[in-house]
DNA sequence: GCTAACACTTATAGTCGCTATAAGGTAAAG
DNA sequence: CTTTACCTTATAGCGACTATAAGTGTTAGC
């Protein structure tokens, strides 16, 4: 169980470069070297690198993931402290979804906006993205 | 009509350093310049910036905006160009927005997970973010 | 007129999480 | 022995800002 960062690349479906970048910022140990200079994992660490890639493909920031990772380190840790980075996560996304959808709701108006028109100089679009819509102009301090 | 940086800043909802940044990589043409070597804008300067701040609201990235202010700059380009710009936004919002939304239940029987445990060692989520879920490992090439 | 507060100027570096490039050393297959 | 594939490092670039430092200009109050 001595795997070379290309097969830890391909077992953890997380590529090459990116490994060497979370070892350099310290959210990886460095593994094991060879003496041509080689990086060599095992199984353990195969396991803390897949836990990372999960974690990012879940929108997990690197900031939440080492916590996450601190937490993990210490057995006696509140189960209710990882739960709590979940539903953080959980809440940023559903924040995400929500700005976008309202950002797909103006940009459908937008594209009704354009009707009949030929040229740029009919079109409803370039006029509704150059005028005011909202408060613009007048904040309150 | 001749604003400051902070008076256009604020009549556009962009803050005075976007606004140089925009300048800086040639997306808005230099303003007027006084003797104090003050940027002085006029309406149309702040027609554009406005224009600007509203596709990037919009989601629209500083490519699209070039593109958009190509078409806008000759009235006798076709409207449909600038309606495919705003198409491809729609679609690329709408691709995020479904990416988002399966990330969210990822998340939802990810919190599922925690059940019972109090310490880390009976919680089910780091568990399961330990574990391969998907096809990892067994890449077809 | 003086001073304090504020707005403006520039250049430069940092953010996040990669991703790409260059220039080289090593290993396995034919 | 050569080709090919893989490994190494250091460094720069991406997008779109955001922050900092150090200076100059303007304005309002006293």
């Amino acid at each position: 169980m001595r795997y070379t960062i290309g097969e830890v690349a391909r077992l953890s479906g997380c590529i090459a470069p990116n490994i060497r970048y979370y070892e350099r910022i310290e959210l990886l140990p460095p593994p094991q070297r060879g003496e041509n200079g080689y990086r060599y994992y095992g199984d353990e660490d195969l396991e803390r690198l897949a836990f990372v890639t999960r974690a990012r493909e879940l929108g997990f920031s690197i900031a939440a993931i080492r916590s996450l990772m601190q937490l993990a380190a210490h057995p006696a840790s509140p189960c209710e402290a990882v739960d709590e980075r979940v539903r953080e996560q959980l809440a940023a996304v559903r924040e995400r979804i929500s700005q976008l959808r309202r950002l797909e709701m103006r940009l459908e108006r937008l594209r009704a906006a354009c009707e009949g028109g030929h040229s740029v100089d009919d079109c409803g679009i370039l006029a509704a993205l150059s005028e005011a819509q909202a408060d613009r102009g007048r904040r309150p301090a």
